[in-house]
DNA sequence: GTCTATATGGGGATAGAC
DNA sequence: GTCTATCCCCATATAGAC
C-alpha cells in the first residue's frame, strides 16, 4: 500500500471481519477482496476489473456469482449493518433501560464494530449511497432500529434522572459519531486494543450525559 | 432531489459557503455546483457531463476553466481545509492554551464548520483521498495543524490540572470525530441552529474532559 | 469562452466454448 | 465455474471553428 497513510480515507489495511461473516469459498473471496477495494478508493473508484484482479479471476467469472457490481456491495452492506445491529441487540440484556449501564454497554458495542471492523464498517456506512433504493431499504431499517436503541436509552435516563443532557438527539449524534470515526482512524499511529478504545469511549459517553464517570 | 433522506450520505442540500469562499463568474459557479455534487454521489460518481449540465454549459467548456476534473476537486478541498483551519486559528487568541475556554473556543469553531458548511466540509474531508499526493499535500498539512491544535490543547489542560481524561489522543478522536459526523446529519429531521450544535457540542466537550459544565 | 465534433480508453456486462 | 473474446456505452479529454 504506497498511498500514505494520512491521504487515505482508512487508517486499518487488513480486512478483519466476525467469524463466519462471509461465505466460503469463491463468493466470500470476492466479497473479502471487495470490501478492501471499496473501502480504499470507494465503490465507484473501483473497477470490476480491478475486484477481478484481486481474486485473481477474469472480470466476466465475477458474473457466475454476482448478476451485477452492485449486488457485491450490496451483500457487504447488508453483512455490514448486521453484525453493527446485532451487536448493539446483545448488549441490552442484563441492562437496565436507561441506566447508565444500558448506555456504556451500547456504546461499548458500537465502538468495538467500527473499531474490530474498520473496513467492513467504511463500506457499509460510507457507500451506502451507491446501492439502490430496493438494495438499501433493509440496512436502513437496522440502522434506523440501532439509532432509536440508543436514543431511548438517553431519554428514558433522562426521564428517570440517570442523566443530565442539554438535548439528546444532540447527545445521540455526538456519541453515535465519535464511534463511527473510529473505522476512519484506527490502525493509525498509536495501537491501540479496540477493547481499549471501546471503553475509553463508553466513559466519554456517560461523562458527556452528565454521569460521573 | 428524489433520493429518500436516509439513504443520501448528507442530510444538508443547499450549498452554503462563507463569503467570497469561491471566485467570481463561471469558475466559481463550476466549483458551487461541484460541491453540490461531489458531496453527493462523490468525485468517481459524478461525471464531466453531470458537472457541466449542471452549470449550464457544455463539457468541453469546463477545460477553458480548469484543466482537468481532478483541478475541480483539488481546489474545493484546498478551500474546505482552509476554511476550517482559519476558523480555529481564529479561536486561539483570548484564549489561554490548556483551559477549558480554550478547548470550548476551539470545539465551537470546529463543530461550526461541519454545520455552516456540511457539503463542503464533505467534499473536502471525504473526497481527498481522490485527490493526487501533489495537490492534497497542503490540505493534509492543514489538517494536521488544526489536530495539534486541540490535542496541544487537552494535553496541556492536563497538565495543569484543567482536564482530567483517560488518554489526551482519544479524547482528541472522539472530539473531533463528533464534530466531523455532523456535516452528515446537519439539516435533517429537527432543525438545529448551528450556533446551538456547536454550542451543546462544546459543552459535550468540557464534560468528556472532566470539567463540570 | 463557448460551441460541435470527435478521439481514445475504460467501464459494466454478455456470448459461447471448454 | 472459468475462460477468451467482444459488445456497447460512457468516461475524460482534445481539436478546431466561431
Amino acid at each position: 500500500m504506497s498511498i500514505p497513510a494520512e491521504h487515505r480515507r482508512i487508517a486499518a489495511d487488513e480486512v478483519r471481519l466476525p467469524p463466519h461473516a462471509l461465505p466460503d469459498g469463491r463468493s466470500g473471496r470476492i466479497l473479502h477482496e471487495a470490501i478492501r477495494l471499496f473501502a480504499e478508493y470507494g465503490f465507484h473508484g473501483t473497477s470490476i476489473r480491478d475486484l477481478a484482479e484481486a481474486c485473481g479471476i477474469r472480470s466476466a467469472t465475477l458474473y457466475a456469482h454476482y448478476p451485477a457490481k452492485e449486488h457485491v456491495l450490496a451483500e457487504l452492506v447488508r453483512i455490514g449493518h448486521e453484525v453493527h445491529h446485532s451487536a448493539l441487540s446483545a448488549a441490552l440484556p442484563g441492562t437496565p433501560p436507561g441506566s447508565a449501564a444500558r448506555l456504556a454497554a451500547l456504546v461499548r458495542a458500537h465502538v468495538l464494530v467500527f473499531a474490530r471492523y474498520p473496513l467492513l464498517a467504511m463500506v457499509a456506512n460510507n457507500e451506502l449511497h451507491a446501492v439502490s433504493r430496493e438494495l438499501a431499504a433493509p440496512s436502513l431499517l437496522l440502522r434506523a432500529d440501532a439509532q432509536q436503541m440508543i436514543l431511548d436509552t438517553v431519554n428514558l435516563g433522562m426521564d428517570n434522572g440517570a442523566f443530565d443532557v442539554p438535548d439528546p438527539y444532540l447527545a445521540l449524534t455526538a456519541i453515535a459519531g465519535m464511534g463511527m470515526r473510529v473505522a476512519h482512524w484506527y490502525g493509525a499511529a498509536s495501537h491501540y486494543d479496540p477493547e481499549t478504545i471501546a471503553d475509553t469511549y463508553a466513559t466519554f459517553a456517560l461523562r458527556l450525559v452528565g454521569v460521573e464517570a
